[in-house]
DNA sequence: CCATGATGTAAGCACTCACTTACTGAAGTG
DNA sequence: CACTTCAGTAAGTGAGTGCTTACATCATGG
């Protein structure tokens, strides 16, 4: 006794199992036999619906690319008038929370990335490269204010503090390494954060050197 | 006119060329078909050599584990003697250039973390988790002495390290980051441990918060 | 109430996959 | 030379693969 949908909702159900299905074993490893049993359908209204695997297989990384729950607004998150620590640690820990709430998005760009050499670039764009650019320009007016090191590569320095984010999730979500050692979101975002702001703030670096000879001049100056 | 080679050599050499092939396509992807083809051979002589297609990528990632090229020795880099920016530089420009230098290796592990779920644990342990857990070691020796910061978390500081790296690595090889701009190893190994090192190092993080109090309890001790 | 169009299925299409069988020819050894 | 050994090949094998076809079933509107 089948369960008659009307198309637009069938057609959503396959592309859900077949994110999820794609997310897990990558464009190859997936058999469109597989996704129908696992919706429950045919295989042949797979292809009613869409036209290959292949355009099936892109309509998921599109919809995953506009899927709004991962594309948080990072112009909200960068208050410019907040205190550094306070807005990077928001956002560290957003970012944390979001991926390893849904590690399907990050193997899904992965398998993209390593499968199909086209599509993913864009897909990487949307879904992470214009993050940090915005972050970088965060960066870049933190300099201009005087908060952050003159000499520091904004691109850079975003993509370091992504990276330091991101490595983790990877360690823990494809590596184990939450089988290991559970870590709280919190407590990571804090730690990356002081790490990484106290290494872009001005002087900081040269501290240890020149210590004394500042303090003398500062005394000098009150 | 077939090239007749001893059994070891030709082992190896269609060794060589799974390994490239799964790197690029993995295991799904690559056809026995086509690693006959680029070897040259018959694809019968694959399962002479090799009992499975399983079997042969096993041997691969196998053999890629203990390729000592790519298993640089820590030890020897984490020279305790000198000054950590020096260690440091060294051993993070050290990561990046033989990262990019062969690319194969990341996408391999990649690969093996995404689509085989047992094997890649132990990959990855070998190949990474070694490495940064050695690093934390170090960071906890300078923890000890005092160069570093005591509320240190030396095993997410090492993470956050080569995090930075890594990440950077995979923008710049995966999601096509070089066609954009190519960076010099030198530099960005400096920028992030600049980053990195700041970060890490005691005090550094209060500075700016504090700075006037410490000032004058300093001149009061001169 | 039946024509129409949409949702569903069973069966099978051509093709590819990993893997096997049966054989060839050259090199070495007695 | 006869015989064994072993690197090599041509030509398959059955089990899937993505995808199609022919047909059944159901809701609905003139």
């Amino acid at each position: 006794m089948p369960v008659r949908l009307p198309a637009s909702e069938r057609k959503a159900q396959i592309l859900r199992t077949a994110t999820e299905l794609f997310a897990q074993q990558g464009y190859e490893g997936t058999k469109t036999s597989l996704i129908a049993r696992e919706a429950g359908v045919n295989e042949a209204i797979i292809f009613r619906h869409f036209n290959s695997k292949e355009d099936l297989y892109w309509a998921v990384l599109e919809a995953s690319c506009c899927a709004n729950e991962m594309n948080m607004q990072l112009k909200d998150v960068l208050d410019f008038s907040a205190e550094p620590e306070e807005v990077l640690c928001h956002l560290a820990e957003e970012v944390l929370k979001r991926v390893s709430s849904n590690p399907q998005m990050m193997r899904l760009l992965l398998f993209a990335a390593l499968e199909n050499h086209k599509l993913s670039h864009r897909f990487f764009r949307q879904y992470a490269s214009l993050k940090y650019e915005e972050l970088a320009g965060y960066i870049r007016m933190r300099v201009k204010v005087g908060d952050f090191r003159t000499d520091l590569d904004a691109l850079l320095a975003a993509r370091g503090f992504f990276g330091m984010l991101i490595y983790h999730n990877q360690i823990q979500e494809l590596f184990g390494g939450k089988n290991v050692h559970a870590y709280e979101a919190k407590y990571v975002a804090e730690t990356f954060v002081k790490i990484w702001l106290a290494g872009v703030r001005p002087e900081a670096a040269e501290v240890p050197k020149s210590r004394r000879a500042r303090l003398t001049a500062a005394v000098a100056t009150m």
